[in-house]
This record gives structure tokens, sequence and C-alpha cells, in this order.
DNA sequence: CAAACTTCGTACGGTATCGGACAGAAGTAT
DNA sequence: ATACTTCTGTCCGATACCGTACGAAGTTTG
């Protein structure tokens, strides 16, 4: 099963918004480095605690931060797609992190050697500052996941994830099991059954063996907590560059 | 009610771990803008979405940074004392952030004018560097912040409330109501009351009125759970300047 | 076409936390 | 000393989610 996404979208770096942002300078600075990279789903971009050879811009696919806990259990920790980057800690200084980084939804990106950005990101200027946004509005989701996983039900917990998904894709479809969504959120499958079989039979969302549509976004966004409106305002603050599709 | 903190401990600047670790030349660059405030039991540092004018070098106190709901619930999202900074998003580039941050533990500290720190920080160098690893370690914090909502119990997590809060003041006793530590964990105030009740019967605190007592810090750093550990270590290896008293 | 597998739906008891109400205890003010 | 306020402990039913089990429906493989 070869998939094919490649002929029809992703030919461009800059279908990656942040790359797309960059002053024509750093781009081309950039440019020769940047190798263009299948992103097969599940794959793990990055171990918890390994060593990071590369930075990921994805342009159609989306991944997860997600941190698996000793006994096996696991909680997103924020999703990134073509508005952003994967693996902050190189220009953080950290070089790594606790969590993991696995493909969510299966597509393409650029890859970048960790020694390439790092050196431009040391040079100052508009990368550095477009970067650091990029990583505060990532801040804001991480921060709103926490809230969010406090305080609200599955089925709006869902309806978050749905649409943060959705605004890193092209299309209203996401290809996703129920199994691998209660990954994500951190809870059982059936409850993601549930919650799924309400918006279903509320006519918001078809679910059908890891298809997801998303039928009527206006209403979905009408459901959701408002921990999605924050984490979107954010973006759009920060990354004044219509960041996230919308 | 005037608190006298001030005379026994926090006269130095370098009370503040970031302050202490900068090269001596970033240090006298803000040394001269730093101005010693006191930071009373539940002033607001800054609030969600307002400019700020300054950053906060806790000594002696503790802030917590958290996120309150329209309808009034909070949930922490993490905690900075002396081994830190509050106002992060001023050389993050976004000038303000979502949260609110409120001093949990009454106490002294260092402001300094945002300007200031951001002049220093555009100049790059171990100042940058300093304060970039800094930001990683809080996020870190905050993931698994995340990560502990979404799946431990509550008197767990108060064992990691406990812990990082001590780890970032001198002593072993709190001043704090479990209405307040509620407001923290985002549970109800008699949720607390019952997680606080089982560490007093197992003799691992005491608690009276306000003032919570760590007994046994070894038997509390068993009972707590994975979390604590996470973010320990990630501010041990980020900030190598003994970060956290422990 | 049939078997094997994957994905999804459902059901049931168990448990943690919630929401609300109330009472006692410790400190504070008059 | 007395009244008042703050803080803490306890009890109740309601609810959301868990853990487990099992079956149904769709998909792939032989």
């Amino acid at each position: 099963m070869v998939r094919t996404l490649s002929a029809s979208t992703a030919r461009d770096p800059k279908d990656n918004h942040l790359l797309a942002a960059l002053p024509e300078a750093d781009y081309q600075a950039l440019a020769p480095s940047l190798e263009r990279v299948r992103m097969p789903l599940g794959q793990a971009v990055y171990e918890s605690g390994g060593a990071q050879g590369y930075v990921y811009f994805p342009t159609n696919s989306i991944v997860s931060l997600l941190y698996v806990l000793e006994d096996g259990d696991s909680a997103e920790i924020a999703v990134t797609g073509n508005e952003g980057l994967v693996g902050i800690a190189l220009f953080m200084g950290g070089e790594t992190t606790p969590s993991r980084a696995v493909v969510q939804s299966a597509g393409e990106g650029y890859r970048l050697r960790a020694s390439v950005l790092k050196k431009q990101f040391e040079r100052g200027g508009e990368l550095q500052h477009l970067l650091l946004r990029y990583t505060q509005a990532l801040i804001t989701q991480m921060t709103q996941t926490a809230v969010c996983n406090r305080h609200h039900a599955v089925d709006q917990q869902l309806c978050r994830w749905l649409l943060l998904s959705l605004d890193r894709l092209p299309g209203s479809e996401l290809v996703m099991t129920q199994e691998l969504i209660a990954n994500m959120l951190g809870v059982r499958r059936e409850g993601v059954t549930e919650a799924a079989g309400k918006l279903q039979s509320e006519g918001l969302i078809h679910y059908s063996r890891g298809h997801i549509s998303v039928l009527d976004r206006r209403r979905l966004e009408a459901r959701v907590c408002e921990c999605y409106a924050v984490v979107k305002r954010e973006y759009d603050r920060l990354l004044p560059f219509g960041a996230v599709s919308a």
C-alpha cells in the first residue's frame, strides 16, 4: 500500500508555513540542507531522551508529541503540522526531551540537520524570533492540554483534538483509528467509541473504520470547550501568517 | 500584618539561582536595574493577556502559573521559585500569555524592566542560552502537569505538588490552605482534605490550619508518581547549578 | 469464498471525583 | 468571654471514567 500523497501536494518546503514565513535570506541558507522525507503513520520522529539529529517540518503530515508512562499509558502533549516544526529542544539548548514524537497522520515533510538549524538560530534575527514565537504558541497548546485534561469531558476533548488536527491538515477527513485517538487523549478506546458515537449521532462527524469525516465544522466548534479557541487565538496572534489553515 | 521575611533571607539577587548562574558581565549589565520587591500571598504578578512591564526573579517566594477557565475553575500549569523567573513570554517574543501568575508562597524577589532583559537577551550569548534552557525545563514541568492531570490520583498529585513547591523554598513547611491547593490542582477543596488526610494518617505530613509540614520527605518521594522525578531530572540536567534546592 | 484479523459497539460492576450540605475546630475581632 | 470568620472533616447521592469481557461488522489474506 503505497501512499501517493506526494504527487498531489507537498512538493515545496514552503508548504510548511514556518519555512514559508522566513525571510528569503534565512530560507536560502537552509534550503540546500532541506531533505524531503516521507512520514509514515506510526513513525517515531524521535524517542524520549534520544539524541536528535534532525528537526522535521511537516507539510501534509501531522506529528503528535506524547509522553508514555512507565505502565504504558500515554498522553498527547501537543500536535504539530504544517504550521510548525518538531524538535524545539535543539535550539532551546536541551538537545532532547522526555517525550516522544510520533507521526499521527501519514504524509511528508522536510528534515534538516540539527547543526544547520542551530547555527542559523544562533545568528539571531528573524529566524530566531520566529522559532521562539512558534515555541511560545506550542507552550500555550501544552498548557491548555493540561487544563483540558483536568476539567473537560472526553467528548469535548475529542472535539478539541479533531479541530486542532484538522487545522493542520488539508481536507476534512482524518485517517485514524479510535485506538490511536485513545492513546492521544490518554483514555480507553471504549471512551473514544462513546464520545465519537455521541458526536456522530448529533451529525457532527461520520466515523467508519479508521476514517473520520467532519460533517459540520461550525457545530463542532460550538460544542468544543474553550481550550480550542485559546490555542487557536495564540497561534494566530504569534504566527501571523495564517499559520493554521482552518 | 507585615511579614518580616526580609530580615532573614533574600538580601541578594543571587539568591535567585538563575541570576547567580549568569556570567559576571551579564549580571553586571542587569544588576543596576534589579529592584527588590516583596511578593505578598495572592499578588498577581501578571494577569492573563495583560501587558507585562517586568519579569520577576523570586528569591524566597514561589509563584504559580495558572489558567482560569470561564466558569472560574482553575488549574496550575507550573510553579516557579528561586530556580527561575516569571515572564518568559517577554523574551520569547509573545509579550503576553493567556495565563496568570500568582504568588503562592509569600516572600521576596527582584524585578527587572522587561526592556532591560529583552535587550540583553537579544545580544545572544550565555544569558540567552540560560534563559532558553530554563524555558525548556519549564516546558517539561508543564507537559508533565498535563500527563499527571490525565492519569494520576489526587493524592499522588498532591505529593508531586508538595515536592515541587518544597524544592523551591527553604525549610520543610508551607503556608497554604487546602482551598488554595485545590485551586492549584484544579480539584475541589474536599478532595484535598481527603488526600491530605491520607498523607497525614500515613505520617508523611502534618496539617494544621494553613500550615503543612513535611515530616518524612523520603517516604513522600516513595509515594509520588513518576511525574515528579521526570521534572526534577530535567531541571537538574538543564540547569546544572543546583537549580532546585531539594 | 472462507478464515483470520482489525476495528468498532455494547454491557456491567467498580472506583474516583464531583456537587452540595453541614458540623466542628481553630483562630480573630469586639 | 463572646461572637464571628476561616479552615478543616465528613457524609450523601450523582456521574464520568475505568477494567474487563464479548460480540458484530468490516477488511485483508489465503
